[in-house]
DNA sequence: ATATAGATGTCCGAAAACGGCGAGTAGCGG
DNA sequence: CCGCTACTCGCCGTTTTCGGACATCTATAT
């Protein structure tokens, strides 16, 4: 099964998408913490369908016109890290939680540190959209693309940032 | 031990009194500095023995008839605090003290400023009667209820406020 | 198997900030 | 000089803040 891959140029940096036949499987930021590279077996193709779906709703995202992702979607994993990625995936736009919120609904409520670590990893940035997840103090903690596009994101989605930055 | 509590509309405003099983535990101003607020938990009841004589009591206070108050009282604080609000109750009606000579009462002569903080925090106004304590030098200098009560009070205690006022 | 690290949270102790003050000093104007 | 005001500084208990230690669970690397 050969794996599909193309660029977008997003406000906050370039993308990279991975596909494989059927359904997305990576949004990466260029150059992020998790980076996975590309491989020689891969072809790049910007016009195979999944690919150019997630590529106009992205762009519905960034634009404030989209609110929630309609996409075929295989994130590659353990079953604990799908587990919160499935969580993850019910939280709405401009709603945030916290890494311990998290755990106690996947019943796993000590599990607080495994469940931030499964959130950095999370192969599909924004569209499983682990940056709605922050620490209970309010404070931000951390992104795999950096702390600033996960502000950038929060306020897009007009979670007012600022006022958890400020505590 | 569930807490009862009622109000009662004094010349002076609102006043929250609270009570334990057999004692009362608080006497505020309505929406006073460190108003405490009620629990969900706690019983609304105006007939409750110890809140009624309460009532009763401060009745006769205003109405310039009663010169002592006598009820149980159990006003919760640290061990410090407590020094302080009994050597408050011993002072009687019309008299008053500053806060350098309640301090030396009670053998802590430098905590003068710990005296003043632990007399804002007197949780049954009145009965004991933080109000009779004022600056060395005659200037009321404060009270949780406000300046103006603390004032009133002393003035119906027939102590010339104005006296002092002018100084 | 075992050890280690991580996009956390809780707890506890130390340290600093904060008051319903007073005494002491320095400036001002009578 | 005298009286008054304004300001600084020491004092002491309480409250708030801050920092480090630890508990806890997965994934990854020996």
């Amino acid at each position: 099964m050969t794996q599909r891959y193309a660029f977008y140029e997003s406000p906050l940096g370039k993308i990279l998408l991975t596909a494989s036949e059927s359904a997305l499987t990576g949004l990466h930021f260029v150059g992020e913490k998790y980076y996975p590279g590309i491989l020689p077996t891969w072809q790049q193709d910007e016009n195979f369908i999944v690919i150019k779906i997630a590529i106009a709703q992205l762009g519905e995202y960034f634009a404030g016109q989209r609110k929630s992702f309609d996409l075929p979607l295989t994130p590659e994993g353990t079953e604990f890290q799908r587990q919160v990625w499935n969580a993850l995936s019910k939280l709405r736009f401009g709603e945030t939680s916290t890494y311990a919120q998290l755990a106690r609904r996947i019943g796993n409520p000590k599990a607080v540190r495994a469940v931030g670590a499964a959130n950095g990893r999370n192969p599909i940035s924004i569209v499983i959209p682990c940056h709605r997840i922050i620490g209970t103090d309010g404070s931000l903690t951390g992104y795999a693309g950096g702390l600033a596009r996960k502000e950038a994101l929060l306020r897009l989605e007009s979670v007012s940032a600022e006022f958890r930055l400020a505590s």
